[in-house]
DNA sequence: GTCACTCATACTTCGAGAGTATCAATCGAG
DNA sequence: CTCGATTGATACTCTCGAAGTATGAGTGAC
């Protein structure tokens, strides 16, 4: 019955992400031996197998399944726990801000203005990092694009406005004013369809990371990629050798402020005011809050 | 930067909850010393101080006050890893269902008549510590008193009824059929003026305890006490001598069926489908969902 | 069959955390 | 003002458990 500790959790995240302990222990900078008998005490303390061990394979069983999903929870409450308990203690009170660079639709600078009421300190991730981040304390507020489906978030809908692809200005497809999916068949696309939001992602282990949009602007101006964006982002960045046109048939994109539904923060409260206030004001036509799939 | 450990959590709680480090220690199992230097290694750990002492006192800082909140949801989450993942180990899967004695509106049984897929395991605790069960893994899903306010959880109201008060038959006030709150200045109430819900009361340390419904009849009927409960109580519990009349200024009483949020359990969703169609079926005039006060 | 790979076991080492004894500071009683 | 009671902090020692090293054993590839 005693408690799991920390280390447990730590240990049986890693494993269960690496399935292999080996690896495992290489990143927790410690041995394999060691590693492999606090698994073995985990799953005697649970009374459950977490793991199917094979000599040569390593597979979650459906509890091993649980309790990474529950693990990485606590862990993220633990880190949440400390972070928040250390910003406590400083006497600044700066509010923290995640935010996908170059995605805020130019709404990052009026929000500021608006919310001049305690300094704010700029978090810029990869995309796939700002929940996580406002989970584990890094961050108490991130403009991000909806829809994200995380209960512990609430959120609230600044902007939401088409979709649309960039090509080069040459381009035949250009000479329209509108596209469809089907008029991109054969194209390089972003990785998939190009229709998912963008926070979802998982850090892809080593991918090329072509993360910047100067970089993918560049792609784009010589023809070897198109790229999908919300309309607010072709918007901020006219370009000279490209074209940015609407696709028909990709759903809106919708931007959002979100923050750690347990938050009790009244600098929270404020930014999420002033955000909604300048989104209102920069595009009178009231968003409607998207409905959060499951 | 490194991890809080579990430990350190508990500890931590601990002397935050008492206040005096003696008495933690003591709740803790072990001696004093170790535990202040536990709380002063975590203090150096965070940067933070987390505790005024003198030698007379002990206080939370702000920073304190914050981990406390952090800390005890951190607690939680371990524990409901811990517990889940135990359950997912054993076959049987059955749905532990929580739920304050006497006070299920005589909605158990048909529910769980209606709910037949899965053996439902019934964790009867006190009013307070139904929400808790939730959040540590006890239970997968409980019948409470709305509002609850509580992010981390879902709800669906069952039944919404106005509030009673339970009198002798004798007594005057029992000759009305509606009486009002000021009819009853004087009278002997319980704890506060008895408009709360009746899931927040902390538990009292050591109060006299009178939490069977039994002991509370017999004090009403010998005139002294009196007690409100939501109609489906009243209704499910005729006595010959006790008179329930309706307090018209008293909020109604909802009662409700709540899960955590973050439930992917196909046995809770179905739990819940059961639970809302006997309700519907029960009280046909649909229960509006109340909102969730902050 | 042999080799490479990978997890488990045996044994040792070491350090963090717990205990005991004691000190120091504060408050209240007289 | 002094003394005693209360309470948290410090000094020192000890012990248990977690980590390391070396090695074994099972499995799949060729």
């Amino acid at each position: 019955m005693s408690d799991l500790e920390t280390r447990q959790l730590r240990y049986f995240v890693a494993v269960a992400e690496e399935l292999h302990f080996g690896r495992a222990a290489e990143r927790l900078a410690m041995a394999q031996p060691p590693l492999s008998r606090a698994i073995r005490d985990l799953e005697r303390q649970l009374g459950v197998d977490l793991f199917v061990r094979t000599t040569r394979q390593v597979a979650l069983t459906p509890a091993g399944e649980t309790l990474l999903i529950d693990a990485r929870v606590a862990l993220d409450a633990i880190a949440a726990a400390a972070q928040r308990a250390r910003r406590a203690g400083r006497p600044e009170q700066s509010l923290r801000l995640t935010c996908k660079a170059d995605f805020d639709g130019g709404l990052l600078a009026p929000i500021l203005a608006a919310y001049d009421t305690t300094p704010v300190e700029l978090l810029l991730t990869g995309p796939w990092d700002l929940v996580p981040a406002l989970h584990d304390g890094r961050a108490d507020v991130a403009l991000l694009a909806m829809p994200f489906d995380d209960p512990a978030l609430d959120s609230e809908a600044l902007l939401i406005e088409p979709r649309m692809v960039a090509l080069p200005a040459a381009d035949p497809l250009a000479a329209r004013t509108t596209l469809r999916l089907a008029d991109l068949t054969g194209r390089r696309l972003p990785n998939g369809s190009g229709a998912e939001t963008g926070n979802l992602a998982p850090p892809p282990p080593g991918s090329p990371a072509m993360r910047d949009l100067s970089q993918i602007f560049n792609l784009v101006e010589t023809g070897s990629l198109l790229w999908f964006l919300p309309a607010w982002v072709a918007r901020q960045f006219p370009r000279p050798h490209i074209a940015y046109r609407l696709v028909e048939d990709l759903p809106p994109a919708t931007l959002a402020v979100a923050w750690p539904a347990s938050s009790r923060s009244p600098q929270v409260a404020a930014f999420v005011r002033a955000a909604v206030g300048v989104a209102r004001q920069a595009a009178p036509n009231e968003p409607r809050a998207m409905p959060v799939t499951t």
